[in-house]
DNA sequence: ATATGCACCTGTGTGC
DNA sequence: TGCACACAGGTGCATA
């Protein structure tokens, strides 16, 4: 489900909720996600404070005092809620973490392709080897250049590569390759300096934009309020086959690659 | 290096 | 109403 927009509108949520908070029970009723949940080690969240929640491609690090971190990754339908303490349990609820201040934050999560650790941050081997971060300025823009002309591969497949660039997946993928007038299936390599250039300027509006609208929500994304997102009004390709292009009203395509859709403008994207 | 298939799970929508 | 099937925002591994 959600993608660098929506985690980082959780991100936000929480580190304003969480931050100064010390933890005071931890409750695992699920631990199978897509690795088993290490309840032992989990449980040394209880009496720690939150120091800052921050982000890091599609993961959230909740920073603790004493330098652990709480890592959380929530695949295709996870999700966190803040919620007033005595809140019952919600369907899927698999972990609740309850903080003094009488709230805690619930993770549900249908599917249970998400991950959930607590460790040393140079412990942490899901962060090593992750691209730059799109939005952090600096080289993030000539890296991702540099890597788009070194491969052969179809040019989707490059952005959706987290070593690439961390952070972007299917939707967005699609929306940033409409708005850089390039086709997905279009091989790397190939890409002109200019169309390169144009996919570097649409990753950094594109990700702004949908962070501005604090996400898209199809049906089940909800930040840590439970409010939805509304960048879903302003896609202008993803899940929209057969609809008309917003900007020169062909008829949207949809095509699957690899178990994954891709939408594009035949006409605008070349 | 690249491509493909599959596995991990549950829920939802569609067509019969 | 039931049933079969396709598909879903992610990642990781095994195999060619």
């Amino acid at each position: 489900m959600p993608e660098l927009p929506e985690v980082e509108t959780i991100r936000r949520g929480l580190h304003r909720r969480l931050r100064g908070a010390r933890a005071i029970a931890v409750e695992v009723r699920e631990p199978r996600l897509r690795r088993a949940i290490d309840v032992e080690r989990l449980r040394e969240l209880v009496g720690r404070r939150v120091s800052a929640v921050e982000r890091r491609a599609k993961y959230l690090l909740v920073r603790l005092e004493g330098g652990l971190v709480w890592l959380v990754h929530l695949g295709m339908s996870g999700r966190l809620l803040v919620l007033p303490a005595a809140a019952p349990r919600g369907d899927h609820e698999h972990v609740r973490v309850t903080f003094d201040g009488g709230f805690a934050v619930a993770y549900r999560d249908p599917r249970r392709f998400g991950l959930m650790k607590l460790g040393r941050e140079e412990d942490l081997v899901e962060l090593s080897g992750l691209g730059p971060e799109p939005l952090d300025g600096g080289l993030a823009g000539e890296w991702l250049g540099r890597k788009l002309r070194a491969t052969r591969r179809e040019v989707k497949a490059v952005l959706l590569d987290q070593r690439v660039v961390a952070g972007i997946g299917n939707i967005y993928a699609s929306e940033i390759l409409f708005r850089a007038g390039v086709r997905p299936t279009r091989r790397s390599y190939r890409l002109t300096r200019v169309e390169v250039a144009r996919i570097i300027d649409a990753t950094r509006e594109v990700l702004d934009l949908a962070i501005a609208s604090r996400g898209t929500s199809f049906s089940d994304y909800f930040d840590v309020a439970g409010e939805r997102g509304s960048f879903q009004t302003r896609l202008a390709v993803f899940d929209r086959a057969g609809q008309d292009c917003v900007r020169c009203r062909a008829a949207i395509k949809r095509r699957v690659h690899g178990g994954r859709s891709s939408f594009y403008c035949p006409r605008c994207q070349t």
